[in-house]
DNA sequence: TTGGCTGCAAATCCTTTGCAGCCGT
DNA sequence: ACGGCTGCAAAGGATTTGCAGCCAA
């Protein structure tokens, strides 16, 4: 069992954000593909200005409400997840290029990182069982501090 | 050896909040020493507002803006911690008052509910350490959905 | 005495919203 | 054609900041 989702593609996307539109009364606009495909293009966390300024590079006319509204709605649909870290502004990131994991945040050179560990998964599922809860969702981050001068998240 | 730390008194948070104060050019101010009391008496998580309201029940006379620069320094000095919970106003806990922990929130009655747990710590430390690098802090968040009609943390 | 505090109000930043016209269905 | 979108600009909410007077050290 992989844990990583196959790569999906743009055709997927469009057709995974047409059936949540349907299912939700929601129109399929230009707009909307567009902010979701910048997206999935990026390897990176977008914050709403990346997403802003990415579109401006590709003269593809976006306004910031229609971002924020857009973005909100890929997050609902699972499209898109939302995460705020400490010390930087809100950023969105694809939702299905690769399996769940969480984010390691060095506070020396600010570069998130991605880990996954099965274990970790595992107990956080008992402990909210405990307390007669299921998992919706989790926000795990470790903030760090590099121990050599030269901190390895810079150049990793 | 106990995770937690023995209940501190009103002279020993003054001691230390003192020692810090002295350390970064600091005065000690009856407002701050007021704030800082009014966080560890409630065993809740204060928000601003929250904070504001005791104050005034109190006839404790302070400003809002006094209340957000005592808070910063308050998290900078280890005193305080500070949560953004998902759907939830930002709230500061006060830091000293037991071990660490973090917290499960429930999103259909949205209590908070505090839990530890030796084995995820240990984990979280390894995933840095094969990083390389040492802990800071972390957050960590576990949002979770009853799975009976009567939400037990609403009860419990 | 001096530099750091405080309160106040204004300013900022981020995000949301009302509205008029546009467009997917 | 209808109802949901979009852009714009204004509104909102939370937090920060400039400033003049105050106070701890």
């Amino acid at each position: 069992m992989n844990r990583f989702a196959s790569k999906i593609s743009n055709d997927d996307l469009e057709t995974r954000f047409k059936e949540y539109l349907y299912t939700h009364n929601g129109k399929f606009t230009s707009e909307r593909m567009a902010i979701l495909k910048l997206l999935y293009e990026d390897d990176e966390h977008l914050s709403v200005d990346d997403i802003l300024d990415l579109a401006r590079q590709k003269e593809i006319p976006v306004s910031r409400a229609t971002v924020y509204r857009t973005l909100d709605l890929l997050v609902q649909s699972g499209l898109a997840k939302k995460h705020q870290f400490e010390g930087h502004e809100t950023v969105f990131e694809a939702a299905l290029k690769e399996g769940h994991h969480d984010h390691i945040v060095c506070v020396d050179c600010n570069k998130i990182t991605e880990f996954f560990n099965d274990d970790l998964e595992r107990i956080q599922n008992d402990i909210l069982a405990k307390h007669g809860l299921v998992m919706v969702k989790h926000t795990h981050q470790l903030y760090g501090k590099c121990t050599v001068n030269n901190c390895p998240n810079r150049t990793s």
